[in-house]
RNA sequence: GUGCCUAUGGUGUAGCGGCAACACGACGCUCUGUGGCAGCGUUGUCGAGGGUUCGAAUCCCUCUAGGCACCCCA
């Protein structure tokens, strides 16, 4: 072991980082239209805890699962609890449902989330161990329109923040009637291919045969062609629902793809399930060149959906509570900023200062931080560098901003009362006493 | 958890066995009375540790971190 080691420098843990002012820009401005849609469709803010008991999340998601065993960040508090930093925000809202006596505010009680979630697993795009999501959830109601409102509200958003060619994917994968008894027909049939099968699908056949419809790998794929669907395995009742919703976004004009192969991890989901990307119009010419195969008549999405979600009805029963309907999903904020960066979509908008502070001496320096306070209370924004003193520099700062106007003061003014107005593009100045100040700039600025 | 790639001022890069270089940014000074300029300076133990060598940013090994993909998916 080296005796001498340098000092360490201290870094953010991995997959976890520090958002700065131009990403902000960014969320801010998802997260105002995401509210302001929301709450036009009646929707509640809800804010749950960064910690939950562990358990809220190990029962739905099965003690054993991957997700509860590795990914999940759990740890024993002083006390003796086992708590959990939050991976998920559904079972959270399912426990604040029955924990603040929701069950008698008027229903469907309609709520939307965002703030950080965390799970353990390794950081790729899009993908980090800290991340944000905002989200929606509709409780108390199994009528097709909730489901359809929920998934109209995320097109909207993206919509107006400015995306094009959003593709929504949404099936349907039966409810606890249905869907047993479509997987041991999956199984069934896979068993019968069971060699052909590559080596992840030869495990997931025993774990969640759902999965083998996802399978990347060619062989798979073509296996998959042949094998039975969900969507002729429905029993009437969800057939009748999954119709409904997609006659609800048929009549709001959303796109949408019928892909029999989206399924969800866990079995709390039931019904409707969907997930929202953006096509990537350059992607399929690339993918058809590097494979030189014809398997490609689908248009290629992106990777990484946006957002995706679906219908819980068993989830709140898993929890041991009476049975709750509800539909809901979420978006993941850093993808989405990631999209809007890629595809030139603007952030919210500051407000520069137009006017600029600048002070010489120190008594022009106590003046000008006085003045600022009187120009805050007028609301005008100004920007400032109290802690130079160089005149040239200040003015350098000034025109850098772009300020419309300079206001001077040196030891001359600061004795008189009164300062200078420079105007940054015309190189004019003018003298005004400090109390018809704030009239001049606010003329000033309406030119 | 597995595999591949990467690591040089604040940022982006060059150097590929022989003096660490360039651009931009930031800050300071020239500069306490007038801006976008200019000049000068500062911002580095080349991710860390070890090895090979007369000599290592450069080659090798280990570690760490990051990226990408797999696994898995909230």
């Amino acid at each position: 072991m080296p005796k001498k080691t340098k000092k360490e420098i201290i870094r953010s843990p991995k997959g976890m980082h520090d958002m700065l002012s131009g990403d902000i820009r960014y969320l801010e401005r998802i997260i105002d239209m995401a509210k302001e849609i929301a709450e036009f469709y009646g929707f509640l803010p809800i804010q749950t805890p960064h910690l939950e008991h562990a358990e809220l999340f190990s029962r739905p998601l099965g003690e054993m699962s991957e997700v509860v065993e590795k990914q999940m960040y759990t740890f024993r508090t002083k006390g003796g609890d086992l708590l959990a930093l939050r991976p998920e925000a559904t079972a959270q809202i399912m426990r604040a449902y029955s924990e603040s006596g929701m069950n008698s505010w008027p229903h469907p009680v309609k709520l939307f989330y965002y703030g950080s979630f965390f799970r353990h697993e390794n950081p790729q795009k899009g993908r980090f161990r800290e991340f944000r999501q905002f989200g929606l959830e509709t409780l108390g109601e199994t009528d097709p329109v909730t489901d359809a409102i929920i998934i109209k509200i995320f097109y909207l958003i993206l919509h107006e923040l400015g995306f094009e060619n959003i593709l929504i994917r949404i099936n349907s994968i039966g409810d606890k009637e249905c869907r047993p008894y479509y997987k041991k027909e999956l199984a069934n049939y896979y068993k019968k291919k069971f060699n052909y099968l590559c080596k992840d699908c030869k495990r997931r056949l025993k774990e969640n045969p759902l999965r083998l419809l996802d399978c990347k790998e060619e062989s798979c794929i073509e296996l998959k062609a042949k094998a039975p669907q969900m969507i002729d395995h429905l029993c009437d009742e969800c057939k009748t629902h999954f119709k409904g919703v997609l006659e609800f976004l048929d009549e709001a004009e959303i796109p949408y793809m019928l892909d029999n192969y989206l399924v969800r991890g866990f079995d709390y989901y039931g019904r409707t399930v969907f997930e929202i990307f953006i096509e990537n119009s350059e992607s399929p010419a690339k993918e058809a060149s590097n494979e030189g195969k014809e398997n490609n008549h689908e248009k290629a999405p992106i990777a990484i959906a946006l957002g995706g979600g679906g219908r819980y009805d068993e989830l709140m029963a898993i929890l041991g509570e009476k049975i709750l309907p509800a539909v809901g999903g979420a978006f993941g904020l850093e993808r989405i900023i990631f999209e809007m960066k890629r595809l030139g979509l603007q952030p919210r908008r500051v407000a520069q200062p137009r006017v600029f502070l600048i002070q010489i001496g120190s008594t022009a320096k106590k003046r000008g931080f006085s003045l600022m306070e009187e120009l805050r209370e007028e609301r005008i924004p100004v920007g400032e560098s109290l802690s130079r003193d160089n005149l040239k520099t200040q003015l350098n700062i000034a025109a850098k901003i772009g300020v419309r106007f300079a206001l001077i003061i040196g030891q001359k003014e600061a004795m008189e009362g009164s300062v200078i107005i420079r105007n940054m593009d015309e190189g004019t100045q003018e003298v005004v006493m400090q109390n018809k100040l704030i009239e001049k700039i606010k003329a000033g600025l309406k030119k």
